[in-house]
RNA sequence: CGGGGUGUUGCGCAGUUGGUAGCGCGCUUGGUUUGGGACCAAGAGGCCGCAGGUUCGAAUCCUGUCACUCCGACCA
């Protein structure tokens, strides 16, 4: 009994992880295609993962104190101009607006890659003192980067993101920030969608183009490559002076502000399917799921099924819960629901209904227990938090078995080669020399600076000279 | 951006030496079914990715272009 048996239209993982990755995209209905290359629709199923994504995280940032604003979608050439690192480095993929109404504009716009310069000419007009500090803003739109090549969710031209921007008088309130809401996504991604990630700093080859210091969140998908989930930069007070952004102290004295920001994208949709997804499809965790218990009636046809079903459902109002009445054999839905990563089906038929229970089978493990319809709804909340439970157990065991502490190149290369692609762990002085070389030598780049730093060995992988960080490598997406 | 592969009905595909398009699934209608993708019957659905060209005639040959996909390079 394989699981291909199953769910015929889906590639198995172990065959092609790329194909299988698409064929889930497309047979759960996340996303579509359009002509536009990479650029998708979200279909509701995939918007309201999104969604649930969106409500979750927008309120914990309101409970820290911020507050949403919408910036415009144009950008004029000469203010992206402005802070060089940072115009170096979004330049090349920035996509530009030259006609308007038929006519040649005058000065080009670009279509916001990011929104660090709307935000910085916006707080330059509306800070004047003190006490007009500390803004912490945040906004929810999609940003467009042209980029070569493209995959649903990884990797969009346009995609759907939050960019959180404050500005602080404190240096040291605004590295807390970029800090404290690192630590945001690192518990969203681990309490919410049952990702383990790994908190750390990236190196200053991989920041952010305009960034004092740049922070991620990196997970280990399902085939050991890894993917950046969230990132938060610290800018120190750079952009504020490109930008003269100034403000009056209490000592009446002339001063520039110290700015952050932080985002996630839909991108943490496409780590959802590469962490929990299997051969039979997605695997949601119960948090963000847009369904998150589906009742399958068995012989629906038969008297009393269907009310009971409908009774049922009623009961579970505190849940995201469907009730699949469609004319679909019971096996096609519990397929159905199976690849679209539902966390819990409960089944419900003429035997249960006599016994006064139902079946319910959680989606990870495949395991089914009988309950009593009395007792339903705790225990559909016991077992949406096994599901998550599971999902993380499984993840972090992924990522255990994946990740390898190396003292040499050669030991790099023949680890990944026997073992697989996964996160190496090795020494590294700090020279950009040697991260370049590690990269070309075997293929992985840093990931990170892991805030939690263990000691491999005490010089660098590379070039043998006196060891100061311990780095995460990797194949990233 | 370089190299490989693919575009034919909603999906998966076939289509020979150029002769005007077919199969399976799905869909619609009616009936029987329903504890792991049910069955019977009758239907509907396609400018063959797009634009040129060759030809009496193009899904098929030629040129260009767009999209998808894989491998690199680039990149949050």
């Amino acid at each position: 009994m394989s699981e291909k048996k199953f769910v015929e239209e889906i590639t198995p993982m172990d065959e092609d992880f790329a194909r299988w990755y698409t064929d889930i995209c497309k047979k759960a209905e996340l996303i579509e295609y359009t002509s536009v290359k990479g650029c998708m629709v979200l279909r509701p199923y995939g918007c309201s993962i999104w969604e649930n994504i969106q409500k979750l995280l927008d309120a914990r940032f309101k409970e820290l104190g911020h507050e949403n604003v919408y910036m415009p979608l144009f950008i004029s050439e000469s203010l992206l101009q402005k802070e060089k690192d940072h115009v170096k480095g979004f330049a090349p993929e920035v996509a530009w607006i030259t006609h308007g109404g038929g006519e040649k504009l005058e000065e080009k716009l670009c279509v916001r890659p990011t929104s660090e310069t709307l935000f910085c000419e916006h707080y330059a007009n509306i800070i004047h003192s003190y006490r007009d500090l500390p803004k912490l803003y945040n906004q929810w739109v999609s940003v467009v980067r042209w980029e070569k090549t493209t995959r649903p969710f990884l990797r969009t031209r346009e995609f759907w993101w939050q960019e959180g921007h404050t500005i602080h008088a404190a240096a040291e309130e605004a590295m807390a920030e970029t800090e404290g809401m690192l630590d945001v996504y690192a518990k969203f991604c681990e309490n919410q969608l049952a990702i383990p990630v790994i908190k750390g700093r990236k190196t200053e080859s991989d920041k952010f183009a305009g960034a004092e210091a740049t922070y991620a969140i990196e997970a280990l998908m399902h085939d050991g490559k890894a993917l950046q989930a969230g990132t938060s930069h610290y800018f120190g007070d750079g952009f504020a002076k490109a930008f003269e952004i100034t403000y009056t102290n209490k000592d009446n004295q002339k001063a520039y502000p110290f700015q952050t920001s932080w985002g996630v994208s839909t991108r943490l949709i496409g780590g959802i399917i590469m962490t929990h997804g299997d051969n039979r499809g997605l695997v949601l965790p119960p948090a963000v799921a847009p369904i998150q218990a589906v009742i399958i009636p068995i012989a629906q046809h038969k008297a009393g099924v269907l009310e009971k079903c409908a009774e049922l459902k009623e009961k579970l109002s505190a849940f995201r819960v469907k009730l699949d009445d469609s004319e679909n054999s019971a096996g096609w839905k519990f397929s159905e629901y199976e690849m679209k990563g539902v966390p819990v089906r409960i089944e419900l038929g003429p035997r249960d209904i006599e016994a006064g229970g139902c079946v319910m089978v959680t989606r990870h493990d495949g395991n089914k227990e009988t309950v009593s319809l009395d007792d339903i709804e705790n225990a559909l909340e016991r077992k949406l938090n096994e599901v998550r439970d599971g999902l993380y157990a499984k993840a972090l065991a992924n990522r255990e078995k994946r990740t390898y502490a190396c003292r040499s190149m050669d030991e790099i290369s023949d680890c990944l080669a026997k073992n697989g692609d996964g996160f190496v762990k090795a020494m590294w002085c700090g020279d950009e020399e040697c991260e370049n070389k590690v990269k070309e030598q075997t293929g992985v780049s840093s990931r990170c600076i892991p805030k939690e730093q263990e000691r491999i060995d005490d010089v660098c992988v590379c070039c043998g000279k006196k060891a100061e960080y311990m780095l995460y490598w990797g194949k990233a997406y």
